[in-house]
DNA sequence: TTCATTTTGTGATTTTCGTCACAGGTTGAT
DNA sequence: ATCAACCTGTGACGAAAATCACAAAATGAA
């Protein structure tokens, strides 16, 4: 296991030598500085990312406040999949939250990769599965939790979220207002 | 084309002759009357569903009331992803909101299939790829849209839904109170 | 048709949370 | 070390939506 990368591939799923050669000679590393955008609203997304170092966080702009919708730490795979898929503008932004280093794949070279290799298409369904049972979880704290409890998921599930991300950035996360995480935590 | 379901299929991706007939053999049609059950909570779920006609309804029991977080119509597909994959015990019911008639696919099946098959593979990843879509378009009208604004996205997005679902089983999914989604509609 | 059941509309009241305002802390750059 | 920029805590207040209660309407079964 040479790198990070590599382990991460392997973390969704098992792939041969040969497959997993061809998924790391498909990608380069780039790094980024904080606050360096990756993806802007409007853009066309062409790109998946996987965060070595550091986390990205993406946004929707709404009436000028910024609204989180994800952050994604080291080892997790990020896209805007509806822009990526079908090549509409994106209406969200990519953004380093820390000075990251992340490994870029090209969406036409995964295409490309897909059809060559079975091994490959099968771990892009694996990926996409992750990607959608952690995006039913998050919006399963919208619908099932009050706000008290989807502070408490987060302690509970993303510790690391707490010591990353400031509390204002945390709260769009959480559909509250800033005070309002503020409040909560302090009664606990 | 020769059924309904065969048209879904080739929606999600563009099949041979081969591959969409190794899909259809592995799949059998099941009628449902009004109110049946095909998912408990608690128990761990092994298929996906394909909708012919009527639709089916995905909720959470929180406190003794019913969240909905899914209606499923005609040619969609649905399942429990993260107890279909996991193994887990499923934390939601399906059930049907109208008589219906469904084609079920058991997930070994498809396992196996997506061994054998790597177009039926492909469409796995398609399949997915749409289903993650819609799930954070969903997950965004929590998220950056308002409670009228959410009102009115659906009726824009999906007027069926107001047409075929009870305006109290379309407030849990909205995320308000019944009497909410009631003072929203008067004032359009 | 009739009657029971379910669904919807609507006012009154209460609760929760957002907004505003500001003070104190923390951080980071020079 | 200093200062500006940003972040967090907290009180006061108001707006928005939940809850409660009940009437009206629609639906469906016999």
């Amino acid at each position: 296991m040479t790198s990070s990368l590599e382990a991460g591939i392997q973390s969704i799923a098992e792939l041969s030598r040969d497959a997993s050669d061809l998924l790391l000679h498909a990608t380069r590393q780039k790094p980024l500085a904080k606050g360096q955008v990756l993806l802007s609203e409007g853009q066309v997304c062409k790109t998946i990312w996987y965060v070595e170092k550091g986390y990205l966080r993406t946004f929707y702009n709404k009436d000028g406040k910024e609204i989180n919708t994800r952050f994604s730490f080291e080892n997790e795979f990020v896209t805007d999949l509806k822009s990526l898929r079908s090549g509409v503008p994106s209406a969200c932004w990519i953004q380093a939250g820390e000075a990251a280093v992340v490994w870029e794949f090209a969406k036409e070279t995964l295409l490309e990769l897909y059809r060559q290799s079975a091994e490959i298409e099968s771990f892009g369904r694996n990926l996409l599965e992750q990607m959608l049972v952690d995006q039913e979880d998050h919006a399963n704290l919208f619908r099932i939790h009050s706000l008290t409890e989807r502070y408490a998921y987060v302690v509970r599930h993303f510790p690391q979220l707490l010591q990353r991300v400031s509390l204002s950035q945390l709260s769009s996360y959480l559909g509250m207002a800033r005070e309002t995480v503020s409040r909560i935590r302090k009664n606990r």
